[in-house]
DNA sequence: ATCAAAATCACCCGAAAGTATGAACGAAAA
DNA sequence: TTTTCGTTCATACTTTCGGGTGATTTTGAT
């Protein structure tokens, strides 16, 4: 997301150098070897073929990437007079990261790694990873002890 | 994720289409206008500019979007002010026996079944006896999610 | 430009959890 | 007195977890 704007810029030149020299090229080439019947349209469709490509590539780099938000609901019990919030500075004591808090959720859940995963887009084993760093970092050996802890200092709701 | 292989199938095929149409589109203004000097490398910029343009669109289609997962919280308060209280009537409804509601509460505690059976003074046998069918009157295939259903309907602290 | 942290995934292995089934025993209920 | 229920335990088998290690890639920040 943050492609700064030198390389912006970096990019758009070489998409203009890459025109240019194609046109250089293609102006030696019909110096050279003139232009016979119907390989206009040859040169055309080499072109449109080539372009397209670096259409793509180019768009592939400028544009910020798409995303698409996936809404899950969860019902959750709470208490009326302090509105949950997550504790940001035991999150940074800690040293738990922004996805790590989400696997921390999804597992209050009751939800088993594999379907972490599946909810994450993610493999089983990185669903693995970071459930094992949150415990390493919450000091406890097992989800549900996780969960507890997390609800006491409120990582999560 | 939610392109359909059809939905790429026609994009792509609208692209071949394009390209031909451009192709059959030349030919006509080469017949009609001839070729001038240097007309050449005006025609192959147009078709780069176009195509690139093409490619650009192209890949905005056929990227699949980046998905982000986001949970919402659907609250339901409760309040806290009140001591806890079991839930007999719960209890009675599902069907949750006294030494089951026990172990349900170790449970809560992120004990293994190890430890619980230690503590209450009976085998892992009998502790994952009892998890199974607390398992099956909570309707639940984790410990987790038993903990958490157990908590919502207030058969736990 | 380079550097560190975060995120991703893989493979192995042993431990723990969960499933299925059966059975013994005592207390309470029919 | 049969029946039902809760509790206890067992064997056997499958799945999931968690620990350890290492690797690549992305991202952000200096």
């Amino acid at each position: 997301m943050k492609t700064s704007f030198f390389n912006k810029y970096k990019t758009v030149g070489l998409y203009g150098l890459s025109l240019a020299i194609l046109l250089l090229l293609l102006r030696w080439l019909e110096l050279k070897f003139l232009i016979y019947e119907h390989s206009f349209e040859i040169y055309a469709g080499i072109i449109a073929l080539f372009f397209t490509g670096l259409g793509i590539w180019l768009s592939q780099k400028l544009t910020p990437p798409k995303t698409e938000t996936r809404i899950i609901e969860k019902t959750v019990y709470r208490d009326p007079s302090l509105p949950f919030e997550i504790n940001r500075k035991e999150m940074e004591e800690l040293g738990i990261s922004e996805r790590e808090l989400e696997v921390l959720q999804l597992m209050s859940q009751g939800m088993s790694n594999q379907e972490i995963g599946a909810q994450l887009f993610v493999s089983l084993n990185t669903v693995k990873t970071h459930a094992a760093r949150i415990f390493e970092k919450l000091d406890v050996q097992r989800r549900t002890q996780a969960v507890e802890k997390a609800k006491k200092i409120g990582l999560i709701a």
